[in-house]
DNA sequence: ATAAAGGCTCCAGTTACTGGAAGGTCAAGA
DNA sequence: TCTTGACCTTCCAGTAACTGGAGCCTTTAT
């Protein structure tokens, strides 16, 4: 398979594909004429990923899921440490999402928005932080 | 003022205003030593930044947001449209990252973690995207 | 006088790609 | 056979928003 074919059938890029070659994610072998040739394993891998970089996982989360994912002896609990790690920080992300979103939904329900030129978002915005009410 | 006076007031690092000034966010004017000398109306921008930024907005929203903050004449419904386009880039992220908690947390409570090597969760990250259950 | 603290510039690195240029290869059609 | 177009290759640069560090100068306090 060229590179084509595994970025249509894991879904990404085959620049993407290039580049997680040059991080040593992959290795695939090459034909004659230079061209990645990849093999039904190096194909799983990529689609593995796939979904993890889908799921939120870094790079480097990766590196090691695809360690333990190659290593057959691995204790599960190495995988759910790591994945719970990355739970709790998509929890605080989530978080901190809602603050500004709640902050913000406020700040704009204060702006009348017509074309006066006095706008409460941006005299709070002039404000340091806290007290946005 | 110097850099530090104005990082300790504003709550951004000195390093980061230095980067604001290059990116032109800012132009504090210099003393004869060379030394960046903030006055108030530089002080009071670096606030409004610090804040815009916690709140989430990209160095660009920023400058949109500055310059409509310097035009006294500017018409309110342009600086509520901005923040409205924020609010729902953060609410398309909360909803992107729920669904990334939802999935890896269903994931996580499938696998026994304990130091067997069978692991739904990595059985899963090698299955292509869809089908978490 | 000296030492610490603070300032300056410039360079490089971070994350995870993405775009583009310049050029080689392959399969199909005229 | 030639050419066209789709793929493939490498390499360089850019993105966002800083951050760290080196090397050097200035100010302030002892």
């Amino acid at each position: 398979m060229n590179i084509g074919d595994v970025a249509s059938q894991s879904g990404l890029p085959a620049k993407t594909i290039r580049y997680y070659e040059d991080i040593g994610l992959i290795r695939p072998r090459r034909d004659s004429n230079g061209y990645r040739a990849f093999d039904a394993t190096e194909l799983h891998k990529l689609t593995f990923l796939a979904r993890s970089r889908s799921l939120g996982f870094t790079i480097e989360d990766c590196r090691a899921l695809l360690a333990l994912y190659e290593d057959r002896g691995r204790a599960s609990a190495d995988v759910k440490l790591l994945a719970e790690e990355h739970l709790a920080r998509i929890a605080r992300k989530i978080t901190e999402l809602k603050v500004m979103h709640v902050t913000l939904s406020r700040l704009v329900n204060k702006c009348h928005g017509d074309d006066r030129p006095d706008c409460p978002i941006l005299d709070d915005l002039g404000q340091p932080e806290e007290k946005p009410s």
